[in-house]
DNA sequence: ATATCACCTTCGAGTAACACGAAGTCAATG
DNA sequence: CATTGACTTCGTGTTACTCGAAGGTGATAT
């Protein structure tokens, strides 16, 4: 049982949005103390880790909240909800390629940075946004 | 040369947020044609490029600004900008992790969903969110 | 007993970065 | 000459936090 300070260290996120997450209705079953303090089981940690990652994935809290509605329909939803993670699937593989892209783009920047400040002459300036000087 | 409509589709950016950023200053020596349509060259685009990276990198927008204006005031900023990158070059490559991860999970996820509706019995429901039904 | 922590709570307001839509300008096309 | 489409500014709306105030609870220290 962990509280939401616990919660937050061990997901990574702070406990305003954890607060936020299970207010919101992201995570079923929502456990409280005598002292209505909320306390986390395990189930509880997953389905806010489900969040987290879904919406680094874009989802919004509202669609989050309607897959979890999903889930506690049962069965039913099954094939429903297993469309919305091949969507989020797709998504997450362009993000991944996209977080690459960045990667290497902020690389070569600072690559271009170090050059300058070891002196070595460099017609590519452009690299590192010498555009700071009047462009030519 | 470039309309704002042709950057978007370029940069993959919305034509919003191109105004916005160009509105806010991130984009040194923006020109406009004689009916005050803002036109973008190369270097515009990759002023718009670079904000576009470090966005998504978290950087805030106007810590951006702060760093095109470190630009704009040339070689005397060139350490302060240097740490800049590396800073940002750091939080890339823990995006980047993050992002495996996610679509990791996203992954197993979706498998395990597959496996359901292919009628696999499995014991690990949990991986799917089974906490729909009641949790036992 | 009381004070001081270190937690937790709710609630309301503030913020960043867009997103949107209205209202209008302008050039080209049928 | 009217419509189309892309552009403009401006002001409001939205999302997902983010912050801080005001207060409750329980354990420890004086």
């Amino acid at each position: 049982m962990y509280s939401v300070k616990q919660a937050a260290e061990i997901l990574h996120l702070t406990e305003h949005t954890i607060r936020y997450y299970t207010d919101q209705g992201l995570v079923p079953h929502m456990k409280r103390d005598k002292n209505n303090n909320r306390i986390f089981d395990e189930a509880s940690l997953k389905w806010l880790e489900c969040a987290k990652h879904l919406r680094k994935c874009g989802m919004s809290v509202a669609d989050i909240k309607t897959y979890v509605n999903l889930c506690l329909e049962g069965d039913s939803t099954t094939q429903e909800r297993y469309d919305i993670f091949m969507k989020q699937k797709h998504i997450a593989q362009v993000q991944l390629e996209e977080a690459k892209e960045r990667a290497t783009y902020i690389e070569e920047k600072t690559e271009a940075y170090l050059d300058i400040l070891q002196g070595v002459d460099s017609d590519d300036m452009n690299t590192v946004n010498k555009q700071a000087e009047p462009f030519k």
